[in-house]
DNA sequence: TTGTAAGCGTTATCAA
DNA sequence: TTGATAACGCTTACAA
């Protein structure tokens, strides 16, 4: 085949019509007789021809294309949102462009400022702190935008996110009925505000039951996650049950007791975060909150795309719901046999203090 | 701020001088005097001005985006190579477009057609199976193609894989050297060259050690995976160990495993595959054969980027080598003891029947 | 070093 | 329903 440099012209000259014609058959903006239009279409195949999307967006102005930023291709969170946002974006005939902010505030900006220079139809951000970077504030008056997760100021744009103090809440309601009262917060970084309010629920859900909670921040990567946590229950006296904040805190969580060699639900009782297979793949299959992610990437696109339609109403906040799954690793405090006897509060005169229903100080 | 329609001819007039300058302070292809850029810059930062991706595009033919179609973005593996890509291609100035064909050869070649549109300097491609869309025989002259991981014609483009034959292969060995010779293999489907060829390489390796294999097709989920792994246990006497093919069939393993209260190690001993953090976050480790991601990612886009670059020279076959982490899921024979007395040998009087050393029939 | 102007492939307008 | 033609915003000869 040649150059791939097959025009509407080459086809038009072919077929004996003129560009327009061969344009409206593709686009169907136009109508085109049957016959006419199956033989352009014959044509078209024949000669290999392709419409070359950069002519036809720069025309037309029309894009279908969606600018995607999230802040790690690794957190399976995100690309199960992903997934089912290119899932809704293909039924609607868009295309997904990509960025990972790499949880940074200047690859958020600069990774941005490449994907808006696409025109993008839509913009779909899950920003990865709670400074936006400023672009959202000036360059995008064009195009539908749409933050989701972490989202600090919702007068910008559409949110989705979810109701993060519940999220705490849940969890921490779920242990405090089973009788737990010194309960540990695994927060990945206090920084993001979900974690924050994910934290703050549990805490004054604790707090309720006249428990005591100790947040500790222990970093958005498993590994170093689980050697601080480890680091500090070294020098602690143990909770009786643990809470992640969310799916790499609970790896942390797994990890640091795996190491320890402290049993699951018997040792310490757990609630994790998010919902993956290797949850149930385990002895002791995990209980943990679950986002209602098939919600939270539907919202997101069916703001974008009243956005995209001309949607001028102001910026909705969405906030969705989460749930408890009960499995198996959180046990009633009377079943935990090994470690029960030997607190029934913090250590309070360890290096590190306790903050009962506060928002916990990092430990670094 | 106006209607984002800010083009090169504003800036071009704030400033005073031609388009042609203005177009070259931000491409740098022709030099422009430091002062003069200096206040097209600011002029353009004033006004908002952004570069449209397509009106340049299609005057320079140059596009600087490369499309990328996976099987399953649910997929860890696939996203770990997708982050990693992601990442180098930024390094090069290139844009990411994304595509999930979902494991099906219609998506596949749907979603392929829509980014090719788009004209990308390249296209990356996962496969999901081994037959190739039709479209990569034709209508791909212009633009660099590599294929990656599940490959089975390596005639047509560079492809990136690894030693599948051999990733089996080294399981089965460690396995074997252990002591184990009723090993189950547990492929995902067996209708993907690599899963064939990992399968092949720890048939071979057993039957080396005059032990015997059977090879059950678990399908692509976790979820099914455990429930047809499960069926098929309890129907057969159980092998002394396993060893998943893919990152998903690790999961299928596990959780039929756990759901049966079988201690991975003392019970049955387990090699997974691939490399995650979950597999650390557990009483007993996972010993694993890991894919060299980062790698597999440089490759793709060193190849990627060659040919982008006009490189003419033959399809290379790149092919990389797996390893072995061990972990604490594989034990030697004699420390089983809660499996070891029941079975010498598969029960060939069961409803399923072995099929030691070859291709393993499906089991549905 | 900078300016002028043509043209990339498509779609939109207007006329037939 | 179809055709002719201008225009989208940019890059690039070529001229100055």
């Amino acid at each position: 085949m040649g150059k791939s440099t097959v025009s509407i012209k080459d086809v038009a000259a072919k077929v004996g019509v003129s560009t327009a014609t061969v344009s409206n058959v593709f686009s169907g903006k136009k109508p085109v007789k049957d016959e006419l239009a199956a033989k352009v279409r014959k044509a078209a195949s024949e000669l290999g021809y392709q419409v070359n999307r950069a002519a036809s967006m720069l025309r037309s102005g029309e894009n279908k294309i969606v600018a995607v930023v999230v802040p790690d291709l690794a957190d399976p969170f995100f690309t199960s949102v992903i997934r089912q946002i290119e899932s809704l974006a293909k039924q609607d005939g868009f295309e997904i462009i990509l960025a990972n902010s790499d949880n940074s505030v200047e690859n958020e900006s600069s990774r941005l400022d490449a994907l808006l220079s696409w025109q993008p139809a839509g913009l779909i951000m899950i920003p990865c702190t709670d400074v936006l970077p400023k672009q959202l504030h000036t360059d995008v008056d064009g195009i539908a935008v749409v933050l989701a997760d972490r989202v600090a100021d919702k007068d910008l744009a559409d949110s989705i996110t979810i109701d993060n103090a519940d999220a705490g809440n849940i969890a921490a309601k779920y242990l405090c009925e089973l009788g737990h009262r010194n309960i540990l917060l695994v927060a990945s970084d206090c920084g993001i505000e979900p974690i924050r309010e994910r934290s703050r629920g549990a805490e004054e859900t604790v707090a309720g039951f006249s428990g005591s909670t100790f947040t500790i921040e222990a970093g958005s990567s498993p590994e170093i996650g689980a050697e601080r946590l480890g680091k500090w229950m070294d020098r602690n006296a143990h909770p009786t049950a643990m809470i992640a904040l969310n799916d790499m805190t609970t790896l942390a969580v797994l990890s640091c007791l795996a190491e320890r060699k402290i049993e699951v639900g018997t040792g310490i009782s757990v609630v994790g975060f998010d919902d993956y297979p290797w949850m149930i793949a385990r002895r002791t299959p995990l209980t943990a909150v679950q986002q209602p992610v098939p919600q939270i990437a539907l919202s997101i696109w069916q703001r974008l795309r009243a956005r995209m339609n001309g949607d001028k109403s102001p910026p909705q906040a969405i906030e969705l719901e989460c749930s408890l799954k009960v499995r198996e690793s959180a046990k009633p405090i009377s079943a935990n046999t090994e470690n029960n006897t030997m607190q029934s509060e913090f250590d309070e005169s360890l290096t590190v203090s306790i903050v009962p229903s506060a928002r916990g100080k990092p430990i670094h």
